[in-house]
DNA sequence: TAGATTGTTAATCGATTAACAATC
DNA sequence: TAGATTGTTAATCGATTAACAATC
């Protein structure tokens, strides 16, 4: 409850691993859990759990650990899963089906407003609750929905001009699921990358490495 | 061309982002490359460009630059891309099919070569170029085609016992999508997560931090 | 030769771990 | 009070950046 606390990048990748995991402690009605327990859990070290909580002034009790729903509430907080930032999603093909049942499932800080796509086919079928819309919408919907994110699921030859065309039309954060680059043409855009290639390629590594 | 060089894993991570663009450098007839040109167009800076570049010898010229064909092919045989590990799905929702098409338009060391799903309506449907097996057929194919990776993709309440399944078969590499954790319970596991959820986090986080 | 750019060492920075006093 | 466990400082470790001599 400081008024906005330094909080590394390096921290702020653990802290949905850590919200996750505290969700599952309440709802298992677990009330307390140490720093030693937590990073047992989750391959830290319990120096570093003590470390991550202290940034943010945590929870905890010398002698007894972590309150488990405080920690929890107030951690999601700080990634800001009680707002509801609007966002639209461009590309219904299977991984963007995927993500739409996904996002509706998983309430995190979003909701999703609007799915778009160009495909004749694909326009007009229910996803998520909501009916496809043609492309040709976005400017429209944008302009009376003002949602602030949208999500990427188009091929990547596609993913310029999308982004140009959003861009133009106020959306400035991207969780972009194709391999183009948007920050290198917009530096002041937030761009979330899901590399799928990238951790395809990593895997391969890893495996080829152990087979010799 | 070193024997076995040890390249830090933050370099690993770093790999795939050069190969795709000396991939695209390489398509573009583009022969050489500097390390100040990398790093412009990758966000990183020249001097880690050259440091990343010495961990494996390098195929730099002083004065010139990079040879962008050797390079890409050096940077493709230390991530294994030149293998091929074969590997089977399991779940055949959105999520798996996006997978399924992804990783058959995107050699990189991996063939897939079984599809596997517990759903009546998904079995014997064409996917990727194969059919989807009824996962009671696992235990005789991994004993017959001995794949070495599983993609996971099925709900992550399902995961767990599919996990001991696969185990118990001898596959011992994932490429997990659920956000159950497979190394806590096997701990020689190796795990490539994709965790949907965090990324989604981490980008709330993000988003929010600038509104306010 | 002069200019460019690498390879490599040294300096800096940040993140992780260790240690222990404070305190529940 | 004794035991447990945090909060916090100091030590370590590793990764990034800066600098420049080597050399194409």
């Amino acid at each position: 409850m400081q008024k906005k606390p330094y909080i590394s990048m390096s921290v702020i990748r653990r802290l949905p691993r850590y919200y996750r995991f505290l969700v599952d402690l309440d709802r298992r009605g677990i009330l307390r859990v140490s720093s030693k327990e937590l990073a047992e859990k989750m391959g830290f070290t319990a120096s570093q759990v003590r470390q991550d909580f202290n940034c943010f002034g945590g929870y905890g009790q010398q002698g007894y650990g972590y309150a488990v729903h405080q920690l929890r509430e107030e951690i999601g907080t700080i990634l800001g899963l009680d707002r509801v930032h609007k966002c639209i999603l461009i590309g219904a093909g299977n991984l963007g089906k995927a993500i739409a049942t996904h996002i509706s499932y998983n309430f995190a800080g979003f909701e999703l407003i609007g799915i778009f796509d160009r495909g004749e086919q694909v326009v007009g079928q229910s996803l998520a609750g909501l009916t496809v819309l043609p492309y040709g919408n976005l400017r429209s919907f944008c302009a009376e929905n003002k949602p602030v994110m949208a999500i990427l699921c188009v091929p990547h030859t596609a993913t310029e001009s999308i982004v140009d065309d959003l861009y133009a039309l106020g959306i400035k954060s991207f969780w972009n699921f194709s391999h183009y680059d948007i920050s290198l043409k917009y530096k002041d855009a937030l761009v979330e990358n899901v590399q799928l290639n990238d951790s395809m390629m990593t895997l391969c590594y890893r495996i080829s490495e152990i087979e010799e």
